[in-house]
DNA sequence: CCAGCAGCTTGACTATTGTCAAGCGTAGCG
DNA sequence: CGCTACGCTTGACAATAGTCAAGCTGCTGG
């Protein structure tokens, strides 16, 4: 890795109140690589040989089983994907694919390990991360087992747009059928959905959205803390 | 709480590779209660003021939504629930009832805080029991994206025969509709799915199941490490 | 400029799952 | 002993979601 890349890695909010020395560890095995659009980083059952964060661009976590396939979810900059798995060295659960063209980096797993296992400031971070990963998961299961198809829609929408400035008005972040493995349902069923919310005045054309009346798609959304909050 | 309740607190399995000062912390301010079953413990989306582990008993995690309710997990002795809402503070995403009369250790949010803080194996030992929660979650979230309803009652059977021996034939751990809402099914489909698997040899009667054979089952469930096994 | 392709949409149909209502059987209780 | 309550089952139906096939649209590369 070159210095000035050390030097960037060294501040990602993933290394914040670890040691030092411990980052140091950890960058000093570690690959800083480009993946292009389309490419699987890691695959389901395989062992974890290296803790991935995402330094640049956005990574579909997701997995198959007979025929079906579904997405578990999307991660971005700042995030690390397969803690979990690397922690207690054991097989990826989730495969992991670049949407877009992206950087992410590479910490070996047992650097990662050493270090929680002597840093006590990195292992209480990493619980943490944990925490809100599992709470997370927890409640994408809630929005599965809970809600129907269009609700599942309609609460993303909502969610989307207020991450992005409450405007009413956004474009896609990823392909359409990805959002529907996202949200659990066929790209077909996700077209239809979108021709049902015309109903409640979104606009969908092409790539772009448009939420007409928040008021109307809440009301059918229904949105609640202790499933849609992507904070806490 | 009484000194040989004490004693035997300070064995479960939650408090190895604490310090004994920080047990004794925890315990100081804790409560060992008994509930009966039925009795709700705790509320989805109240503050996480205690952390319960389940020393006797079962308890149900639940959560509902609009007229919906649904079971994300059941807990047995030695198990702890909400440890992630406690140790940061968050509001519970679950619910929890006694399926059954139940013995449960409830230990003070600010003591388990403290000692996460100040104890880095108890904050090690933490990380580790989100890691498996975490990772139990998301098996859980693939078994319901990506199987059927039938499937995830086929591969709950193994599985629940294989944690009891294998013998081929149990009795059921908690009445059907608590096994439907964990299947994430209404337990008339659950009714369905057990005639369904005649046609596997599977006998249902009363509280009790017998699985004849064990092979067809399996052909039909597909069981799958990176959704089945408890242990990983 | 156009062919080819991928992503998306639409229609028609099927499969899966949920809902409502009625009925059965058993455990608990007066 | 019979009443009641509850859990469970079954039937009939409705809603939800998946599948297959065809067509549309906009982009890319020759």
């Amino acid at each position: 890795m070159r210095s000035q890349d050390m030097e960037e890695m060294r501040r990602i909010p993933f290394f914040r109140n670890v040691e030092a020395g411990q980052v140091e560890a950890m960058l000093r095995g570690a690959f800083l690589q480009r993946f292009p659009a389309h490419v699987e980083l890691i695959h389901t059952g395989e062992p974890a040989d290296f803790l991935h964060v995402v330094v640049e661009g956005t990574v579909e976590m997701f997995s198959g089983h007979r025929a079906r396939e579904t997405t578990l979810g999307v991660s971005g900059p700042g995030d690390s994907f397969i803690l979990a798995a690397v922690l207690f060295d054991r097989p990826y659960l989730q495969s992991a694919r670049a949407l877009v063209a992206s950087r992410i980096l590479m910490v070996p797993a047992d650097a990662v390990r050493q270090a929680f296992a002597v840093d006590a400031g990195f292992a209480r971070g990493v619980a943490e991360q944990l925490a809100v990963a599992y709470r997370g998961v927890i409640k994408e299961l809630k929005n599965q087992k809970l809600r129907s198809g269009l609700e599942r829609l309609a609460n993303w929408l909502l969610t989307h747009d207020a991450e992005n400035g409450s405007t009413g008005h956004f474009d896609f972040p990823f392909d359409k059928k990805v959002l529907a493995a996202r949200l659990g349902m066929a790209p077909e069923v996700l077209s239809r959905s979108f021709a049902a919310l015309g109903a409640y005045h979104v606009v969908v054309q092409g790539p772009s959205v448009v939420i007409h009346d928040v008021a109307a798609l809440r009301k059918l959304a229904q949105p609640c803390s202790t499933i849609d909050g992507n904070s806490l």
